[in-house]
DNA sequence: TGTATATGGTTGTATATACAAGATAGGGGT
DNA sequence: ACCCCTATCTTGTATATACAACCATATACA
């Protein structure tokens, strides 16, 4: 008997694992919801304890569970926190959450730099240069204001670009390498453009990220991302 | 013969894991070093393969290696973010801004752990804990909310500690060597509570920052640090 | 020379089994 | 009523084994 993986494809702790998301997502098994043990699930799904198992720890390592040696394991609070060093795609970061992504594009065009815009990518001011403004949705729900200012001297192609296909920040790395990017962040409240696009009240509270990235060449982009604060918190793991 | 735990407390793959960090460390395995095989590891431990697995599957998803089938296993580049999200001392960072540091103690205490919090420290429901709130101002304008929880077994003398003097993180840094912090960010609406105490109108945008401070013996402390929205930026560097 | 093919080493998936350790409920004893 | 013990559930650790998938190199053949 094949003891190993089936041709299928997919792993069969993979379908453990949709299995249980669904459940979630779906309401079927509420925040704090005692899921059904290791054993009861590889009964369920006939497979071994150890293949149950995987499913319920590798969803335990993502935060969708929660376990306790003897109590059992139990459906955690969604809290959608980002590693701060994936937030420069935010496609993959959707995605790796087994949500679905989208976005949309409010602005894309040729402009000239504004003075502060124009210092900070480091060009003369009146300079023409690429203004875009994407939204960009996890499961349809807006997570992201990204405006966006690009040196058209360092990423030529940008307008042509498909960005319902690919994000700013992919595309750009693969024009000019990024080396280094400098990042603060702070607290806004959201102007009223900014709320409709995210879909929130005007005045909440919005976390604000400047990010400035430059390649070996220059500085390549300045974007200007905003997430709504109750939907999206920024993880950073220090080690000192 | 026993095939599960040994009494010794901690887990065979721990030592694994404890032994390659050592090598990378001290620079014996550089940067794309090809670690030893599963196999390898395993006789050499003297443990299944499944455990030596264990140990190079945890430190890889620590991001410490990198796998690929039918090639092997290498020590991945360390990961920037060392630099990152430098607040841990809010008083040299207002003197270096060349303003006075001043604080008002508004809570210093020893109370009972609620749930959460306990669960963050890695403590039962109810032990005794210190609990503090701290207003940090910079040239006597308040710019940090700190509310910290402390575990009395790590830090025992922490409410004889002069907090006009010493700052509670100088102090939890000189009595338990910190190895490691997990931190998030998000923006909330200031409550009416920090409102006053930061001298802000409620409602108002805030930088909200929970952390979570570990050293080798366990969970130091657990703060959460708001910030004015307006009045502080987390400045951070990212390289690629 | 160039192209298949075989071979051995590596990681990945899966099973069956065993014991350890924490939590809870129930049953007896005092 | 209270304490202790036990049975039984849960998750956690560990082993031995088997096969799959991938990669590189060596070998055989045209």
């Amino acid at each position: 008997m094949n003891t190993a993986t089936p041709n299928t494809g997919e792993p069969r702790y993979a379908a453990i694992k949709r299995h249980i998301r669904r459940q979630i997502e779906t309401g079927s098994w509420p925040v704090h919801f005692q899921v059904p043990s290791e054993n009861q699930l590889a009964q369920e799904f006939g497979v071994s304890r150890m293949t149950a198992r995987r499913a319920l720890t590798e969803l335990t390592d993502e935060g969708v569970l929660m376990r306790s040696q003897g109590l059992g394991t139990f459906v955690a609070e969604p809290v959608p926190a980002g590693s701060l060093l994936e937030v420069r795609n935010i496609a993959d970061e959707v995605s790796a959450r087994g949500h679905s992504y989208s976005n949309r594009i409010l602005l894309l065009q040729e402009c000239e730099a504004a003075a502060d815009v124009a210092r900070a990518l480091g060009i003369p001011e009146g300079a023409r240069i690429f203004h875009s403004i994407i939204v960009h949705c996890d499961n349809e729900l807006p997570i992201q204001w990204e405006e966006r200012f690009t040196n058209p001297g360092l990423a030529p192609d940008y307008l042509q670009q498909d960005f319902s296909a690919t994000t700013p920040n992919a595309y750009l790395s693969r024009v000019a390498p990024l080396t280094e990017a400098d990042t603060t962040v702070e607290a806004i409240a959201a102007k009223p453009a900014i709320a409709a696009a995210l879909a929130i009240e005007a005045n909440s509270a919005c976390l604000q990220i400047w990010r400035r990235t430059k390649s070996s060449a220059g500085t390549v982009s300045f974007a200007r991302l905003v997430h709504p604060g109750n939907r999206y918190r920024l993880g950073a793991q220090l080690r000192f």
